[in-house]
DNA sequence: CACGCGTTTGCACCCGGTAGCAAACACTTT
DNA sequence: AAAGTGTTTGCTACCGGGTGCAAACGCGTG
């Protein structure tokens, strides 16, 4: 049987009463030096420290911030985990990983880091839809929410963002300037806002430009095996002169599979047969094989927005951050 | 200013007591149906649900469970996130995700989680050394702790983990009858547990099959980019007769990188030149451009392991899982 | 109608802190 | 010595639940 040591045994030890104890752990408490020393040195003997639950009960804070995450299966989830982490911890804060799958949806998710009293909830990345806020299960009173890396399309919930408009803009500048005239976008998941976002960014950049045609290739979800499978059906079916002449991948897990399909299988050469561009900017791309190129979220700002907002330094408004675009050698 | 419903403010509109509303929650407790309907009916108009806080803090239990990770470059870790998370949340528990770094040492953060009297601590895969148990700044009663995915050297830590003497003798087996004899292990981190152990066990069972010369390259640390440098140093100071004809990867990232520097930059053929097998069966390892032989942790089991002892159904001891080697055609 | 028994309900007290007030104390000032 | 001032300390009340006991209730029986 585990058990802590109270403020109260702290004090009995000390000949104190409990509240100077408190005082002693409350940073500019009114007591003296010599209270202090004595309280601290018997909570040192008994090992004694706050009990934070006791703490987050009687302040109604509880320093932990709920992070959802739905979709595991993207490697770039990892580095943002960890930068968010980190600033989290910084701020003397936790995060409550929340998986968001099939046995525990949104709206179980949210009813369950209110009951558990989170000071804030970080959607991150995961699709969410308004109709969720408006089931009867939920209360009115849901702690502040967050959308991190996509667009919230609900009112008062607000998200940060890379900016995709200046990311295309920059994307479709880029690819215009080196030659190509005959672009195809590749999808993941087909009703995902960020996804349609980048996907009707990019056929208007071209079209702007004057091309009206961009071909559209569906992979239905993000991975490797996907985009090689999806680029393998259209190279399949489509003749060589008839096919695109750069294909953008929405992220770089499908733009690897894809790269791997386009030069293994179908021995094309990338730039010059196909150039392939993908986003996110995932550590293995960068690889010499690959030298995929792509664009880069800006994680640390990104991270750091949210950050303030949670703390309050900054208002809770959508923002929308400028990202870098990563220029390899494969587009 | 938000506000939940308590206890108190159910029994008022329902016109009972604090303590029947508390019952009409609590599975299995004395009350009439009328009473029960009649609180859940008003429960329901007020958007009531029990304050989790304040039932920890009178159990002593608070369903969380404190998970230490220290190794974000590992896309490794995700899955087996993913897996937990699911299984932690099926229980009714949840994961407090805690970056170890150098901000954030492990002290630091047994400190954090025994103060948020987490009902358990995970260290998944951090290098976690006794010492830091001796710590004076830590108290003798610290929550339940399990190593999960890396040996446990501290006495009364449980470690659940892929049996490693296991999975190098079949990877050994397989490359011997494959006909390798000149057998090469990249190491990543010099100074970790669960690294000394796959080499030595490598190096050994090469021993027992009489080929008492293995290479080890040293990669540091675990990326592509480590992987890739270190295997370009070694192919350029060694002369092709003098190299190894298979070169076994502490784990797929480094092999990934050490794939494609041996191919793309040297021009060499995998597996007939210089073969590669590596660890964790991670997803990109597939891809048709890789073919990475590789052996698969047990993740499912091993997560369901720890979370039996948890919950307490399995005694809190060590436990060692087989693995499966996965063939495809790198080696 | 009183009695006995099992069920339901209310209550005092507890979990380990925090907030804010008032008493106690120390130290000047007049 | 009394009054005035500022600091330190202790106390009551509270955060929102849970526990175990005792009173109240319902109901069949003699």
């Amino acid at each position: 049987m585990r058990r802590r040591a109270t403020a109260k045994n702290v004090a009995d030890a000390a000949g104190v009463s409990k509240w100077t104890v408190i005082r002693a752990f409350t940073p500019g408490a009114s007591i003296t030096e010599e209270s202090k020393r004595r309280v601290l040195q018997a909570a040192a003997a008994l090992n004694y420290s706050p009990n934070l639950l006791a703490r987050s009960l009687a302040t109604n804070l509880t320093h932990q911030v709920a992070v959802f995450v739905d979709d595991f299966a993207n490697p770039q989830k990892l580095p943002f985990l960890e930068t968010l982490t980190d600033r989290l911890q910084a701020e003397g804060l936790v995060a409550m990983l929340i998986n968001i799958n099939n046995h525990f949806d949104h709206v179980r998710a949210l009813l369950n880091a209110d009951q558990r009293q989170v000071d804030a909830i970080i959607m991150f990345g995961t699709a969410f839809r308004s109709e969720t806020l408006n089931d009867r299960r939920l209360g009115r009173s849901m702690p502040p929410m967050f959308v991190l890396a996509r667009d919230s399309q609900i009112d008062g919930v607000p998200a940060v963002v890379c900016d995709a408009e200046l990311a295309l803009k920059e994307i479709v500048d880029h690819l215009y300037e080196k030659g190509y005239r005959r672009p195809g976008f590749m999808a993941g998941a087909p009703a995902l806002s960020t996804a349609l976002r980048r996907r009707h960014h990019f056929i208007d950049f071209w079209k702007q430009k004057g091309v009206d045609e961009t071909a559209v290739i569906s992979a239905e979800r993000y991975s490797a095996q996907a985009g090689a499978e999806s680029v393998h059906h259209y190279l399949q079916n489509t003749d060589a002169k008839d096919r695109v002449d750069v294909l953008m991948c929405e992220n770089d897990i499908l733009a690897i599979g894809a790269l791997d399909e386009i030069r293994g299988q179908f021995g094309l050469r990338v730039p010059q047969d196909m150039a392939v561009i993908g986003f996110d900017n995932y550590e293995l791309g960068g690889a010499s094989v690959y030298g995929l190129s792509t664009y880069e979220q800006p994680k640390d700002e990104m991270v750091e927005v949210v950050i303030e907002m949670i703390t309050g330094r900054l208002p809770p408004e959508t923002v929308t951050l400028p990202g870098k675009l990563i220029v390899r050698n494969s587009a």
